[in-house]
RNA sequence: GGCGCCAUAGCCAAGCGGUAAGGCAGAGGCCUGCAAAGCCUUUAUUCUCCAGUUCGAUUCUGGAUGGCGCCUCCA
């Protein structure tokens, strides 16, 4: 059974999909103005790993992120950048499948985008119209908060609460000022699209009510997203989808804890972001993954350097058991009965803790921990088992990194195509230390040893082999 | 002002009613030509503080203190 903590209900329950064996989910994707920064990263990869955690489990996934491609800050980009809205979506959405490509991360099934979907938004927001949820004004259409009976069901506000103390500016047209726009009537020289209203563009909110509806129907499983969009982004996607269709939107509401900068949320506003493209200059993707899931998701993550190299370094420790165990696993050395039991056992236990873990609200920190302790079995006991057993291990290991994706090493940029070759060329190197070893010729040896290391490979003289690998 | 979250070893971080996982760093040992990797031992009588409930609380309740977030665009 998973158990998922709920926004809308504020604690944990079971997970019980709409239909039994399937997960749709929609996650809100990034406004394409400007490269995304590790604050945007979290939310994309761990709902991806929620995503690969359903497949595991045996789901059948619909994902679903949209691209908003059409708002006021791509529109002044275009400005700055001297060129087009369009143009500018285009670039940032590029980019950001780069820059996401680099943290293991899926594309989703669909990744749809406002401008390609007018007609259906137009079609809501006369629906809302029709219902009298929405009124009218001077080309601007709003959604009267008022008529909405839950309003604030998600955030847990009521309107009283937030017009006492709301920030908000007067507007003239609104009846309410907790009301928002569904449609904008067109400023001159901002993109615009013809409707029932006169030219103008969607509010922000209206698309991913729209889009989650068009790709996964009415009350889909899972809505997924920053914290920071619980209001008033969600609250205003339910009051909308909800006024429209009378049943309830989304059945679970997931959202992820924040990056922090000295305690301060990362943000555009503070200035304190780092962008993910500066950050993957200098550690791998699968590094800044692996330190982002190993807090849970919902908990702040405090961001600098040193913690990426210590994440670094512990997934340096599961690489070389996992490299060990592939090793083994192509040719074991020794058999040894109660060593191959107890790396059985491990296997098992790895396989249970792992989805015990995974399923309590999908706790990566508690289901990497249970892979450090199988590393330790591996470095243990996998010398002296079995190839059956060790192949069980092996198979486990990398049905876990379908999920967690960071354990296996990516590919070094420009070496897979010579991958024999450098394999032989490395026979070569190391047959020529070895005789120098045994002639106890060490300035020969160690100076072998330190230049491979400054060409980024590093040597480990083990008892039985010599091993190098890419550092 | 309203709503909410968090406080666990030097650092990071799980646990959330039954007597403190895991990682990093540190100390000692084994292995090694030296390294590296790895293994073993060790590092919180205690979970911000004060009350309460309980046979029993880090875990539940109330309060205090400190930190953070949302209420405006934000992942």
């Amino acid at each position: 059974m998973i158990q998922v903590y709920n926004t809308m209900d504020g604690h944990k329950v079971e997970f019980v999909p709409r239909d039994a064996g399937k997960v749709s989910m929609y996650v809100c994707g990034p406004t394409v103005y400007n490269y995304i920064h590790l604050g945007n990263a979290r939310p994309i990869v761990v709902f991806d790993t929620i995503r690969r955690y359903f497949k595991y489990a045996g789901y059948d996934v619909t994902y679903v992120q949209n691209f908003t491609d059409v708002d006021d800050k791509i529109i002044n980009r275009a400005q700055e950048e001297q060129s087009t809205a369009s143009a500018v979506a285009e670039k940032y959405i590029a980019a950001y499948f780069e820059d996401v490509r680099a943290l293991n991360v899926l594309k989703a099934d669909v990744h749809p985008r406002v401008t390609e979907h007018m007609p259906q938004i137009i079609a809501l927001v006369e629906q809302l119209l029709a219902r009298g949820a929405a009124y009218e004004v001077n080309g601007d259409v709003y959604f009267a908060v008022e008529n909405f009976q839950d309003y604030g069901k998600l955030s847990g506000r009521d309107l009283e609460d937030m017009l006492a103390g709301a920030r908000v500016r007067v507007g003239e047209q609104k009846r309410n000022p907790m009301d928002f726009a569904l449609w904008k009537a067109a400023k001159p020289g901002e993109p615009s699209w013809q409707s029932p209203w006169g030219e103008g563009r969607p509010g922000w909110h209206i698309e991913c009510s729209v889009m989650s509806k068009e790709y996964l129907g009415d009350n889909f499983d899972i809505h997924g997203g920053g914290a920071d969009l619980i209001f008033p982004h969600h609250e205003n996607e339910i009051a909308q989808a909800e006024a429209a269709s009378g049943c309830t939107f989304a059945r679970y509401w997931l959202h992820n804890g924040f990056i922090t900068v000295n305690d301060e949320k990362m943000s555009k506003s503070l200035g304190n972001f780092f962008l993910l493209r500066e950050i993957l200059e200098k550690f791998p993707g699968d590094v800044v993954r692996f330190y982002l899931l190993n807090t849970h998701y919902r908990s702040p993550i405090d961001f600098d350097d040193e913690k990426l190299q210590i994440a670094a370094k512990s997934l340096g420790r599961i690489r070389n058991a996992y490299l060990l165990l592939q090793e083994l696993a192509e040719q074991p050395e020794a058999s040894d009965a109660s060593a191959d039991a107890a790396m059985r056992r491990a296997t098992e236990t790895l396989r249970c803790c792992f989805a015990e873990a995974m399923d309590d609200d999908f706790n990566t920190a508690l289901a990497i921990a249970a892979i450090f302790d199988y590393t330790k079995a591996i470095n243990t006991y996998a010398r002296q088992a079995e190839a059956a057993t060790l192949a069980d291990g092996l198979q486990l290991m990398e049905a876990l990194d379908e999920v967690i994706a960071c354990i296996k090493p990516q590919p070094a940029a420009g070496i897979g195509a010579n991958d024999e070759m450098i394999g032989r060329l490395m026979d070569l190197i190391i047959e020529v230390r070895q005789q120098a070893r045994q002639k106890k010729d060490w300035g020969t040896a160690d100076y072998i040893r330190d230049a491979l290391k400054d060409c980024g490979i590093a040597l480990e003289d083990g008892a039985d082999a010599v091993r190098w690998k890419l550092i």
